[in-house]
DNA sequence: GATAATGTACTCGGATATGTTGTGTCCGAGTTGTTCTGG
DNA sequence: CCAGAACAACTCGGACACAACATATCCGAGTACATTATC
């Protein structure tokens, strides 16, 4: 059970389009460069963040990703499954119909009780991160942390 | 963030090995047979168990594997992390101090915000596993289930 | 009949191929801001 | 001086290789039981 590296890049990477002055945007190029990460395979990994209604993206000079939301309202669940997807990591297959210890199938109306513990440890780890939004992570930061982040990623913009 | 298919081999293999007499053991190739799975990579992942100090095995005739302990003091979360190991899915590398962006050293002595949130969560998800024991699971069962799953069990047994 | 040696079948354990998914890279389509030319 | 058109640079978006890990398999070392021969 591991995550994408490109989990830590995207939430690092929202976390500083949150800090961004409302309207403003912020390219792959230039989030490449602050955090010294591959330009392509982060910009394709913003990509699924605007699939999944998180960021917008503008093309053309000027242009680049912000967020589709306010920061009170994104979620850390909401980045993590968009890079990683919405599927459980125990996936149960119905092994107990399977073999010779198979179960009849009216035995199996209800759940099999170890994909309902793996469920509900699963729901645990979500709701932990449906709990804490973009905007609870900007909070905890020095007051002049957004300004600072501005400055040097505006420093990252060609020409 | 996928967890091995094997996992829920295991998962259920342990819960059949609750089940027998103390002292009685099961063969990987019986348990393969009894859910019908590949018995060789199932053997690979019952030894990963030994290791872990959840199963032992014995070898030669009427040997195999066997709980190490009383299902009671057998949690999912040790067996979950028998098979895929103890490593947090995810992993922080400490990008905030990379590329253009870079804090400073002095500002990165607390941990990240966002490491910490992504620790939590994992955290929440193990104590979720920790909280049920193998006896917890098997209690759940109807109490015709031990007896029918030993002699579906015995069925399998060579010669 | 009891005992000891022998053989056999079964068991785990580790070393070895293969497929799928994450990782990384590249190039093309589209848009915006700029520049140049003509009125 | 102003307006319009052409240009150029920057942007995203999707299509294309590489690598690492899970998956699947095989064969060898060791052990306990059963058998057999001997005393």
């Amino acid at each position: 059970m591991k995550l994408p590296v490109s989990t830590e890049w995207l939430l690092h990477c929202t976390a500083t389009l949150a800090q961004l002055e409302p309207g403003a945007s912020a390219s792959a190029a230039q989030l490449a460069l602050y955090y010294d990460v591959p330009a392509a395979y982060l910009a394709k990994q913003l990509q699924e963040l605007v699939k999944a209604g998180v960021l917008t993206a503008t093309t053309g000079p000027r242009g680049g990703f912000r967020l589709a939301r306010p920061a009170s309202e994104i979620t850390l669940l909401r980045i993590v499954e968009a890079v990683d997807g919405t599927s459980a990591p125990y996936e149960c297959r119905e092994i107990r119909q399977q073999g010779r210890g198979a179960l009849a199938p009216e035995e199996c109306r209800s759940i099999c009780v170890l994909a309902e513990k793996m469920a509900e440890a699963h729901e645990a780890w979500r709701s932990s991160l449906a709990g804490v939004s973009l905007a609870d992570v900007i909070a905890t930061l020095p007051a002049t942390a957004p300004a600072r982040t501005r400055s040097r990623l505006a420093s990252t913009r060609p020409s």
